[in-house]
DNA sequence: ATATTAATGCAACTTAGTTGCAACAGTCAA
DNA sequence: TTGACTGTTGCAACTAAGTTGCATTAATAT
């Protein structure tokens, strides 16, 4: 995962300016690391004192997302979507039914092997995937 | 995957009623087989000369859901949740970025190696998933 | 044939996200 | 440090997807 001022810099060399609302965005999906809704972000925004418009923040994160620095994801059980900053490795998502709460897995080996699979039985060639699973964590059971 | 007078005959003897609505809805359902939308399976009423209100598609929906007879999918670039019946097994979908089109797969082995690893690891007991693939079919390659 | 109540349709509403446009504010160069 | 350039923001109004309350309709058992 990239640092604040690697990704800051990036921008930066790229003609983008370096406002408070994107800034502060990009601080916040760093600190959180568990997928924030863009509703969840204005909250956060406004907690430390940076209020910020919708529009600002949805923009924001379409301008992150085009850029790769964040992600989108999309829970099933939820009508939102949610975003994170993309780490090195690509990681899913444990969901608690329980307690709603979310956390990270990392898979071994991945699923490269049914994307091979996939390409041999369907000519179909896998250049993303999205794998989340429900369920119940280790306190909810 | 269940026969159309197989599910008629489950919901009659809840006591449910078998409405025109809702058997077409079943009907439709069941022979596109691809994930339809709210607004799909509108059209798809309406073609057949069923014309149903949108809140009863919902509603219908939402009931076929709770009774395990259709499961909800959410594409990651789509705003819209998708419907289908559910099959005996439980499958995946391709999802062309070329010309949209969706296509299921089945995996061999399936999760279950991971979902092992999950509970070993973090205690968290896995109940269900989702799993989609974004690429680009044979024609669009 | 009729009573019961599940299912429906309408209109009004909510929620999540988008757009156009005028105003504002980072950044660079002088 | 000042200004000019243009990227960024905020507002208000909008769209799309889905939901709700309520009065009406129509499957079904008797």
């Amino acid at each position: 995962m990239k640092a604040l001022g690697e990704i800051l810099a990036e921008l930066s060399k790229g003609g983008f300016r370096i406002t408070r609302a994107r800034r502060s965005i990009i601080e916040v999906l760093l600190n959180t690391h568990l997928p924030l809704s863009a509703e969840g972000l204005l909250e956060s925004l406004e907690r430390r004192r940076v209020p910020a418009n919708k529009t600002t923040v949805y923009r924001e994160i379409t301008f992150l997302k085009e850029r790769g620095i964040v992600q989108e994801i999309q829970f099933l059980h939820e009508r939102v979507k949610r975003y994170e900053v993309v780490f090195g490795s690509h990681h899913h998502h444990l969901i608690c039914m329980g307690c709603k709460r979310v956390e990270d897995v990392e898979l071994e080996g991945e699923l490269e092997k049914y994307e091979r699979e996939i390409m041999k039985s369907k000519g179909f060639k896998v250049l993303n995937h999205t794998l989340e699973f429900m369920g119940l964590c280790e306190g909810c059971r």
